[in-house]
DNA sequence: TCCGAATGCAA
DNA sequence: TATTGCATTCGGA
C-alpha cells in the first residue's frame, strides 16, 4: 500500500517562531522559524519514506469561515514582521528540498489536507498527517494517522480516544462543545474536555445531546441550552472540508530530488552551518552532535531539536562495568534516580540513569516489580560497586534537582559528592519567573517534548508506582531524563556565563546551598508531640464552646468553616453592612471585615476567635505531629530552592516558614519546637533587613543616617512625618510610621495605606506626601526602579540577581501596576534573600571548620535557627552575629539579634 | 477525586 | 487597591 505524508506547515510556522530563540544570521535577518520548520521536514523525511508528500500552507485571503463568522480568528494579531519576512525564504527552501508545496487561495491548509486525505483513502493510499493542530484529529481513521512532530506524539484512532476521550468521528462535536480558542470559536461556558467527553459518551453525538439538553441539570445545563443555536454554526466552522476543488494529480505529490546548489546557497545565506556541511561534504543525513559551547554566533544549530538518541538498559555485570568506566572517564556525568516516593526521606531506589554524552544514556533498573520483569542486577551489589564513584568529589555530576537524589542515596548510606551543576538552579538563576521542571525546560530550550511521568504511570487514583513500569518504557523515560539534563546544561550554562553576576550567583550561592539545605532537611527539628496533643484537646474544647455560642447567636446551626454560609447569615439574614467584596464579587467575610463588624455586633467576634483557633488546630496543632518521621522522630521540611521568583527559599511538607508568632495561642505552637536534652535552640535574625536594604539602594540621606546612628527607625520616621521631636512620639504614631515603612517596601498605594490604617484616603495621601518630602531619596528610588523595569524588562538585587517582569509593559492597567509593585519590592526582598543565603553558607562553613556539633535546623527568610549543645552555646551566640553581619558590606550596618532557649519560642 | 475560591499564617 | 510564599476547608463537577 502506498503512503501520503502531509505536513501542516502553517500550524508549525507559528509554533517554531515562538518556541525557538530569536536566531538571526549576520545580516540580522530572523531565521528561527525557517530553521524550526525545515528541521521538522528533515526529521519527517528520515522517519517516513512516503510515496507521496506535501507541505501545505494557508494562503492569504478570506475563506468561507470568515463569511459565516466574522470573528473567526479575529483575535489573532497580524503576523509579526519578523515572521512574515521569513516566509519567502522558507518556501524557497522547501521547494529546493524537493517537497511539493501547496497553497490554495481562499482555502485553509486544513481543508486542503482534508481533501487530499479523502482522495487518498478513496485511492487506497495510507495517510500520515504531521500537524500541531488538534482540529485535524477529526480526520483520523484506520487509514489516516496524525503525528505531532514537535512532541513525537502519534495519534491513531486509539490515540484520539485516549487523548480526548472521544472517537475521531466525535471530535467535531467535542470541539464545538469545548470551543477552540486558537480560532476564536467559543464553546459552551463551563464545559471543558471532561464534560464534553462525558456527554458524547452518554448520548453519542451532538444532535442527540441537543435532543436531551433538557435533562442536563445545573448551571452547565443552562449554559448548554443557551448555546444550542451557536453549536450548529460552531460545527460548520470546525468541520474540515474534504471536497475542495483542487487541480492536482498524484504525480504532483511525488517528491523531487533536492536542488543541491540552490539549497546550499540558501543554507549559506541562512547560516545553517551543519546542514550546509552535510550538503557540501556529501555526508549521511545524520547531523553531527553539536556542542553548544562552541556555537558562539547566531548559528541555528544551537537550537537543534534533533534529539537522536541511543538508550541502553543495564541488566548485566559487564554492562555495568562498561558504564562505570564511562562514568569514571567522563568530564561530567548526568545522573538521575527513579524512586518509589516523592518523600525524599522515605524514597527507595527503583533505578538509576546516567548520561555521559548527549544522546548516549543508560538506565539501570534495580527494583522493578512489573509483570514479566527480567532479572535485574542485585541493588546492594550495584550500590557497593558504584559508591566510590558516587562519593568521589572530583568526579563531577550534574542533575535536575540533585538535592533530591542526594537524599535518596543518603537513604542507602551513600554521600553523593562532586555535584558540579544543577539544571534546576541554572534555569532558576537565568529565568526565575518561568517554570523549571524538566519537561518545560526541554520544551523551552531544546524544543523537545519529553515523555511525561504520567504517560508511564497514569495519574490520580489509578497511578502506579515507577517500579510497576515496564523496563523498556522506564528506560526510554529515565535515560531520556539524564540525556536531556546534560543537553540542557550545554544550552543553559553558556547563557548563564554570559552575565557575570548571574554566573556568580549560581556558582557561589545556589550551588553551595544544595549541600547546606540537604543537611538542614536531613537534620530535621524535634517536636514536643505530647505538648501539642494536650494543647489540641484544650483548643478543641474552646472550639466547641465557640461553635455553640455562634449557633445560638445566629439562631440556627451552620458550618463555621464555610465562608458561604457565613455570608448568608451575616449579610443575607442579619443584614449587616457589606464593606468589602471578594475578587469574585461575593461579600467578603475576611478578618478585616469581621473586625470592623465586631465593633457593633456579637457574632463576628465569635467567628474571629473561632477562625483563629480552627486555623491553628488544623494547620499546626494536628498536622505537625503527623509529619514526624517515624525513623528519626523529627520533622523534616523540604526547602524549595527554585520556587520564589525573588530568590527566597520556600518551605513545604510541612511549611516551617509560617509557624505562628503574633498571638499567645500561636506562640504555644512555637513552644513545641524543642531542643533535645542537653541542647539549646538558638535563633538569629536580621533586624529590619529590607528597610536597611532600601536605605542602601536608595541612598536616601535621612534613612542612611537613621540606621548608621542606630536609631529606632520607625520612631524617627514618625517624628519626620508628624513634625514632632522624636521623644514626643506616641506608640500609636510609631505604629503608623511602621505601617508606612512596610507599605513602601511593597509599593503600596494611598488606598492600601488607608485600608491598613483605617483612615481616609486623603489622610493617607497626606502621610505619603510628607514621607516623600522628608525622604526624597526614597521617592526618587521608586521612580528610578519603575523606569529601569520598563526599560530593561527586569530589576536586579544588589548582587545582580535578576527578576524578569513580563507584565511591566502590559496594556492591562492592573497587570502593569502589579508588575510595578513587584519591581519595587523584588530588589529589597531579593537582596535580603541573597544575604541570608550567604549567611547560611558562612555559618555552615564555620561550623564545619570548627568541627562543632551545632547544626542549622531552619531558615525563615531573615532568621536562622540552630540546635546547639550546651557547651557550644556561648561560642555560637557570640559568633553568629559576627558571621551574619559581615557577609556583605552595605552603606548601612546589618544588625543581627540572637536568642537562646529550650524551645523556639524562648529563643526569640 | 480533582480543582478553584476564600481565607490566613509567616517574613 | 501591598510583596513573596504554603496550606487549609468548602463545595461543585
Amino acid at each position: 500500500m502506498k503512503t501520503l505524508l502531509m505536513v501542516d506547515g502553517s500550524s508549525y510556522l507559528y509554533r517554531a517562531f515562538h518556541a525557538l530563540p530569536d536566531l538571526r544570521n549576520r545580516l540580522n535577518e530572523p531565521t528561527g522559524a525557517i530553521y524550526g520548520v525545515l528541521n521538522m521536514l528533515r526529521r519527517l523525511h528520515k522517519q517516513y519514506h512516503a510515496d507521496y508528500s506535501a507541505c501545505v500552507f494557508d494562503a492569504k485571503g478570506k475563506t468561507f469561515r470568515d463569511a459565516i463568522y466574522p470573528e473567526y480568528k479575529a483575535h489573532r494579531p497580524a503576523m509579526p514582521e519578523d515572521l512574515a519576512s521569513q516566509i519567502p525564504l522558507l518556501h524557497a527552501c522547501i521547494h529546493a528540498m524537493g517537497w511539493p508545496l501547496l497553497m490554495e487561495d481562499g482555502v485553509e491548509a486544513d481543508d486542503v489536507i482534508g481533501t487530499l486525505a479523502r482522495r487518498a483513502t478513496d485511492s487506497q493510499v495510507q495517510c500520515v498527517i504531521s500537524t500541531g493542530d488538534k482540529d485535524i484529529a477529526q480526520l483520523v481513521s484506520p487509514d489516516i494517522q496524525l503525528i505531532n512532530t514537535m512532541s513525537n506524539e502519534l495519534l491513531d484512532e486509539a490515540g484520539v480516544i485516549h487523548k480526548f476521550g472521544v472517537t475521531p468521528s466525535q471530535i467535531i462535536d467535542f470541539l464545538a462543545l469545548v470551543g477552540d480558542s486558537a480560532d476564536n470559536i467559543p464553546g459552551v461556558e463551563k464545559v471543558g474536555p471532561k464534560t464534553a467527553a462525558k456527554w458524547l459518551k452518554k448520548y453519542g453525538n451532538l444532535e442527540k445531546l441537543i435532543a436531551h439538553a433538557h435533562e442536563i441539570t445545573g448551571q452547565v445545563g443552562e449554559n448548554l441550552r443557551r448555546s444550542l443555536d451557536w453549536l450548529e454554526t460552531a460545527k460548520t466552522l470546525l468541520t474540515i472540508k474534504c471536497d475542495v476543488p483542487l487541480v492536482l494529480d498524484w504525480q504532483d505529490l511525488v517528491a523531487q530530488s533536492p536542488d543541491t546548489s540552490q539549497l546550499a546557497a540558501l543554507y549559506e545565506r541562512l547560516e545553517f552551518k551543519s546542514w550546509l556541511r552535510e550538503l557540501t561534504q556529501g555526508q549521511s543525513t545524520k547531523a553531527p552532535a553539536q556542542n553548544a559551547l562552541q556555537v558562539k554566533y547566531a548559528s541555528a544549530d544551537s537550537a537543534s531539536n534533533d534529539c537522536s538518541s541511543n538508550y541502553e538498559t543495564i541488566l548485566t555485570e559487564s554492562q555495568l562495568n562498561d558504564w562505570l568506566m564511562r562514568c569514571e572517564r567522563a568530564e561530567l556525568v548526568s545522573l538521575d534516580t527513579e524512586t518509589t516516593s516523592l518523600d525524599q526521606m522515605q524514597a527507595q531506589l527503583v533505578g538509576l540513569s546516567f548520561c555521559v554524552e548527549a544522546g548516549h544514556a543508560a538506565y539501570l533498573p534495580l527494583a522493578h516489580t512489573c509483570p514479566g520483569v527480567p532479572q535485574q542486577l542485585d541493588s546492594k551489589w550495584v550500590l557497593a560497586r558504584m559508591q566510590p564513584w558516587l562519593e568521589n568529589p572530583s568526579k563531577f555530576k550534574i542533575g535536575q534537582n540533585l538535592k533530591y537524589d542526594k537524599h535518596v542515596l543518603a537513604n542507602y548510606g551513600i554521600t553523593l559528592r562532586g555535584v558540579a551543576h544543577d539544571t534546576l538552579l541554572q534555569s532558576y538563576v537565568l529565568e526565575s519567573h518561568l517554570s523549571h521542571d524538566l519537561d518545560s525546560l526541554a520544551k523551552r530550550h531544546l524544543n523537545y517534548t519529553t515523555i511525561s511521568y504520567e504517560e508511564l504511570t497514569g495519574k490520580g487514583a489509578k497511578q502506579i508506582g515507577f517500579a510497576q513500569v515496564a523496563i523498556d518504557q522506564a528506560t526510554k523515560y529515565a535515560a531520556e531524563d539524564a540525556d536531556i539534563t546534560l543537553r540542557l546544561h550545554q544550552s543553559l550554562f553558556p547563557q548563564l556565563d554570559k552575565t557575570a553576576h548571574l554566573a556568580d550567583i549560581y556558582q557561589t550561592i545556589e550551588l553551595p546551598l544544595i549541600d547546606i539545605l540537604f543537611q538542614i532537611e536531613r537534620n530535621g527539628v524535634l517536636l514536643d508531640v505530647d505538648q501539642l496533643h494536650a494543647y489540641g484537646k484544650e483548643v478543641l474544647r474552646q472550639l466547641e464552646i465557640l461553635e455553640q455560642q455562634a449557633h445560638a447567636t445566629a439562631g440556627q446551626a451552620f458550618n463555621l468553616n464555610s465562608t458561604q454560609q457565613i455570608q448568608e447569615i451575616l449579610f443575607g439574614q442579619l443584614k449587616l453592612p457589606v464593606t468589602k467584596k471578594t475578587p469574585k464579587g461575593a461579600p467578603s467575610t475576611d478578618e478585616s471585615v469581621l473586625q470592623q463588624l465586631a465593633l457593633d455586633y456579637p457574632l463576628p467576634r465569635i467567628l474571629l476567635e473561632y477562625r483563629m483557633l480552627a486555623k491553628l488546630k488544623s494547620t499546626y496543632i494536628d498536622k505537625l505531629p503527623r509529619m514526624v518521621n517515624q525513623n528519626t522522630g523529627r520533622v523534616h521540611t523540604h526547602y524549595a530552592q527554585a520556587v520564589a521568583v525573588t530568590g527566597r527559599l520556600a518551605s513545604n511538607d510541612p511549611n516551617l516558614q509560617n509557624i505562628p508568632i503574633k498571638t499567645p495561642a500561636g506562640r504555644r505552637i512555637r513552644e513545641a519546637f524543642i531542643a533535645p536534652e542537653g541542647w539549646y535552640i538558638i535563633s538569629a535574625d536580621y533586624s529590619q533587613i529590607e528597610l536597611r536594604i532600601m536605605a542602601h539602594i536608595s541612598q536616601d540621606k535621612g534613612l542612611l543616617k537613621a540606621f548608621t546612628e542606630g536609631r529606632d527607625v520607625h520612631r524617627v520616621t514618625a517624628a519626620e512625618i508628624f513634625g514632632m521631636p522624636v521623644e514626643q512620639i506616641s506608640q500609636e504614631q510609631r505604629r503608623y510610621a511602621k505601617v508606612i515603612n512596610f507599605g513602601l517596601i511593597y509599593g503600596m498605594s494611598e488606598f492600601g495605606l488607608a485600608a491598613q490604617l483605617g483612615i481616609d484616603r486623603a489622610a493617607a495621601r497626606n502621610f505619603i506626601e510628607r514621607y516623600f518630602i522628608r525622604y526624597p531619596g526614597v521617592a526618587d528610588y521608586m521612580q528610578r526602579t519603575r523606569e529601569m523595569a520598563k526599560q530593561n524588562g527586569y530589576v536586579e538585587t544588589v548582587l545582580g540577581r535578576r527578576l524578569q517582569l513580563s507584565d511591566i509593559r502590559s496594556p492591562q492597567h492592573n497587570r502593569r501596576m502589579g508588575a510595578e509593585r513587584a519591581a519595587i519590592n523584588a530588589p529589597m526582598q531579593g537582596t535580603a534573600a541573597d544575604i541570608i543565603k550567604l549567611a547560611m553558607i558562612a555559618v555552615h562553613n564555620w561550623l564545619a571548620q570548627t568541627e562543632a556539633q551545632s547544626k542549622l535546623i531552619m531558615q525563615v527568610h531573615d532568621e536562622l535557627v540552630l540546635e546547639v549543645p550546651e557547651n557550644e552555646s556561648a561560642t555560637v551566640m557570640q559568633q553568629l552575629p559576627v558571621l551574619m553581619e559581615n557577609v556583605i558590606k552595605l552603606d548601612v550596618p546589618l544588625v543581627v539579634q540572637t536568642g537562646q532557649g529550650r524551645n523556639w519560642e524562648r529563643a526569640h
